[in-house]
DNA sequence: ATGAAAGCGCTAACAC
DNA sequence: GTGTTAGCGCTTTCAT
């Protein structure tokens, strides 16, 4: 089996016995063509297996690629595949493909992966930021001409657009849903950096919730996670602490699960539970948790929208997108069982 | 804020006051250069912020692009993105990049999308086939030295490389079990299209349990589902058989939550449950699936493995790898209750 | 160690 | 309606 050259434009040509630039035009109904040849060349890139080189042509339009260039901390999170999916649908109607690669919330990768969409000369760069990650080289591409979309948090070092969901006032919403369920000690387990902008955020919205209910800040109910593993770990330390909390909060999907999980193997279903972002057969879980639930296919679709009005010519400046939180109230949170130290608190 | 030209290769030269071949030899490390050109070069990189136009060099070069182009059903299933993840863990090493796209389980999608890479020249193609898609086509471009790989499936019309999971042995050790475990009556719920591999290939591990067994195989036990609710209703109809089954297989992840979330609402505790694919919090559920795990990191891998080999010249024939799946034995798959039924059955 | 010219596959701009 | 020429941004080939 010896590895034919794929066929070129002139080779179609050849083959017809016309000039590159008349299938060139049949091919892209660019100008006009009499029907027998239209015919003859469709005829002969069929035959051939003919196959436009797509680089060959942006290189020589000029434009950028019909690419979308897609930054991610990790593929396998069914949060950003479902954002992802949301940005397709919405970009598929003007022909643009997704490149899409995973920094593992690695500001090095992100860079590098980003210069290669750069490189590709992509119509469109969307970045979920790395934390600790810098943008600021993106400023002349940008200024270049290029629509450059942050999402689920905003870039640094680079004012441009932004799409992010409504992380405090869901928080904000949670919170006192179970502060109105009469807790008045509820734990907070948030994602980890501590500076993340999600976790910031969403632990303003905390914040804000108790003050609203006119409730104490006790740092000690503050903690962090990464993973599933440390989310369990978080629970368990704020639920020996002395005076432990009788709800908690899990800042996002993944710890949400660990939390949910350490409560099971505790057999703690006294604790009452709002997590942030639903969960998969949440319904079914016993106790079935209370969420925040993002949508991420509305924040991938709000990118695109973005995106691709930056494209047509939109020059306003930079904006960001809040695509709101919807609070689910399943069984986890009820309100509490009188303990010794709820009671006293009430005396 | 004017839209600046990118610079090229020609700028950075007359920048320096060298000639654009220079340029290029420095950046590609290739012929020699003296330490103060190569000096001199990088800073006018710099300073003009120039990022050579990888399709522009692609074009001249003549080989493919440095991109994987991959086509899967759906974004948001975890299972295909953590395929992606450890495809792209494998492939980075090598300078590849991901291009990606859904074909919403739709042949004719499937098709433009696998069109617009062979278009963009890509360097490898995966494929999770669509049900019905004929992959006829690919037949050239694989000639002229395309690697073909289909992921999940076989594809259709053409013989290429193929990584799947081990379906049969898979469901024959699920069903197997459920089978020491006491249960003579053993619901199947597959996926949909009945014709589709995966059902296909998963049905033939449960008769072949079946048939280990000595058990008759009762056509009214097996159905199919495609999506969460649906499986929930083929549940209830089992379930609700003059003869019903004491145990139920799930044909995939979907189908399991479908599952899952029925006997949960029913208050089905008695159903014994063993699923293809895991499931998230599967420990936390009550009562915890046991399952027939893949691993849709290491079918990544493996695809990615065997791309690259072609890559490197490897033209031995077509070859499936099959990527073995485990049983992970939970609380679900528990002897069957002494009903009416299977005493009968038993005497 | 560097440069000039030609050309990759395609299309813009102008012929005719 | 069709062909010619030039050139996109880069690299190859061959000089120097």
């Amino acid at each position: 089996m010896t590895a034919t050259r794929r066929p070129t434009l002139a080779d179609v040509a050849r083959e017809v016995g016309v000039s590159a630039k008349t299938v060139s035009r049949v091919l892209n109904e660019d100008g006009p063509s009499s029907p027998q040849t239209r015919e003859r060349v469709l005829a002969a890139v069929a035959k051939l297996g003919f196959q436009p080189n797509l680089m060959a042509r942006n290189i020589r339009v000029g434009g950028p690629d019909t690419t979308v260039g897609l930054v991610v901390p990790d593929l396998g999170n069914p949060f950003f595949g479902t954002v992802a999916g949301g940005m397709e649908d919405t970009m598929r109607g003007r022909g643009l493909t997704l490149l899409m690669g995973s920094s593992a919330e690695d500001p090095e990768r992100e860079r590098v992966l980003t210069q290669t969409f750069l490189a590709r000369r992509v119509s469109i760069l969307m970045v979920v930021p790395a934390y600790g990650a810098d943008h600021g080289y993106l400023k002349a591409p940008r200024a270049a001409g290029l629509p450059v979309v942050f999402l689920d948090r905003p870039g640094v070092g680079l004012s441009a657009d932004c799409v992010v969901s409504s992380n405090r006032t869901g928080v904000h919403e949670g919170v006192s849903h179970l502060v109105a369920q009469g807790h008045r000690r509820i734990g907070f387990i948030g994602d980890l950096p501590a500076k993340l902008y999600t976790r910031r955020e969403r632990l303003a919205g905390y914040r804000s919730a108790l003050e609203a209910a006119g409730l104490p800040y006790d740092r000690a109910l503050v903690t962090g996670a990464h993973g599933q593993e440390t989310a369990a770990a978080a629970t368990t330390e704020l639920l020996g602490l002395a005076d432990p909390p009788t709800a908690l909060f899990a800042g996002n999907n993944i710890v949400a699960m660990g939390v949910v999980a350490q409560l099971a193997r505790a057999a703690r279903k006294d604790v009452a539970l709002v997590t942030f972002d639903d969960l998969p057969l949440a319904e079914v879980l016993e106790p079935a948790p209370t969420v925040v639930a993002q949508d991420p296919a509305a924040i991938g679709e709000a990118a695109a929208r973005t995106a691709l009005a930056r494209l047509d010519g939109d020059r306003s400046r930079a904006r960001t997108v809040t695509v709101p939180t919807r609070l689910i109230v399943r069984g986890s949170s009820r309100p509490p069982r009188r303990t010794r130290a709820s009671a006293d608190a009430d005396g």
